[in-house]
DNA sequence: TAGACTCGAGTGT
DNA sequence: CACACTCGAGTCT
């Protein structure tokens, strides 16, 4: 690749790391504030005497009951697998009702209910990054068709996300898992005018498959990158147990270290990987784009 | 396996489940006050005049940097990663000084703060729910040792975490990396005496090897045993490519479904794997410590 | 609907 | 210090 001469090309920068903490902070702040009327519906009618005089008064409403389950630790996740009997039931040993009056009493449960809150942004957080990774390769890809003046469709699902680019005879789709892999695959390129799901199944309509890595944090990109690695070997297993030729593979991260940089370098050499770019460097987004939009 | 008669045996009941989410709460709710004291310290600077009148009265006070790293949603990885000074901007482009001695805007800032906090203590219970399998596992091992009357000793690192167990001529360590192997292996049961760090590296040594997966998350279960098993296969390989003969392989795991279970039991049946256990199983517990010992 | 994805929160070497 | 571990917080298929 004319934009990766070396392993180092392809190495994060610190800047980019530095940027990419930031904008996580920033986000995370402005969706800070969407556990703050549940807070203070708490207060409100906690405020109130004998509004809440038992866990029968909670679970009656939802957002007293969020806010308990909150208080309480319990995540989403948690009270999903507990089930609505049990968490009452831990609600109502939890919760001293007694002292839900009492000013420092609610403080202590809306501190509580926020350390969860936290917990819940944080997982939020790290789909929000994944999905913005794709954005941004996607955009990057629509951007190069409208540049290059071919028409194409986009696709998205209820909350916006781009799930399906098409152009020409090509759709490239993201997660989706052809059953004869058994892997989820980030995004596939397919020869098609328009996407069904049986396609996945047909071997030689899958022109490329690319695995993404959005995550900026330093200590996890190495182990995202052997995953992925471990994805596309899959990928090429599954061709050659059939005796086929495996389609272009694709590699993009945005968190790229030194060592890992060496391995993608030398599967680009070896024409293993037959593309692969920082997701933060455009010249090399630009160049997988043209790649892509090639085969 | 006398315990594991069949791939069923090795699913996670609901009520492990339901306990192991349980048990998170609590110990959620117990840790939930550590980050109080931060808090307080922050209202008690807050309430006099002309404490905080700037980004230097908060970097000058520990305890104020960090509820202000917290209200400006950075977690201790992100401030290391920008660094203090760049941490110092954010804190000054973020904070409204102007506004710090308003209630409002002070319980603004401990929301924000606590958000961060919470999802700190999601990262730290990571760790306590994976050493308190550690620990589950190895005093098993120990009630098995002491219930067989073999003299036995512990040893533990500085944060009272069992790092090994010697008996006879036998020693049990957790977490280490054999640089042949090149991954680090959850308990490695060693033919000697004592135990020196280059005794990894002699691979005739190794008796055993196992990976243990403490987490009771359903949804990570499948996940957390590709992971495991990945880790295995390559212990195997690194016998195989010296022509060595494997040496006997564990799995204990706390949250196991179906589909893996029935994986599981293959392996166990075509002597893949030596022993495997759910972890809230005594009786398999029990049998994978006689397998071991009896190595 | 069960299952497999997103990724980084802390921790240890 | 760089890297590789712990695992579940949401989310989508």
């Amino acid at each position: 690749m004319e934009a990766v001469k070396s392993a180092k090309d392809l190495v994060t920068t610190r800047d980019d790391v530095v940027a990419g903490f930031r904008w996580q902070a920033e986000e995370k702040a402005l969706r800070a504030n969407e556990f703050s009327a549940v807070a203070d519906h708490f207060y409100y009618k906690a405020g109130k005497v004998g509004e809440i005089k038992g866990v029968d008064d909670i679970v009656a409403d939802d957002r007293l009951y969020r806010f308990a389950l909150g208080a309480c630790a319990l995540s989403a996740k948690a009270a999903q697998q507990l089930g609505r009997e049990t968490c009452r039931e831990i609600i109502g040993s939890t919760i001293n009702f007694a002292r839900v009056a009492e000013i420092e009493y609610q403080a202590e449960l809306e501190r509580r209910y926020f350390l969860t809150c936290g917990d819940a942004l944080g997982g939020s957080m790290r789909n929000a990054i994944g999905q913005r990774a794709q954005n941004k390769l996607s955009d990057y890809v629509c951007q190069y068709l409208s540049d290059g003046q071919i028409n194409h469709h986009v696709e998205r699902n209820g909350g916006g996300k781009i799930t399906e680019v098409r152009w020409a005879h090509r759709v490239l789709v993201f997660d989706r898992k052809p059953k004869f892999i058994g892997k989820n695959i980030d995004f596939i390129l397919l020869d098609a005018g328009e996407y069904k799901t049986s396609l996945l199944e047909v071997p030689h309509k899958l022109l490329a498959c690319g695995e993404l890595k959005g995550g900026i944090d330093p200590a996890g990109a190495d182990e995202h990158w052997k995953t992925a690695r471990a994805a596309l070997d899959r990928v090429r297993d599954a061709f050659k147990d059939r005796g086929l030729q495996s389609p272009a593979l694709f590699f993009v991260g945005a968190a790229i270290e030194q060592s890992m940089a060496a391995e993608i370098f030398a599967q680009l050499t070896n024409g293993t990987l037959a593309a692969a770019a920082n997701l933060h460097h455009q010249g090399q987004l630009a160049e997988l784009a043209k790649i892509l939009t090639n085969l």
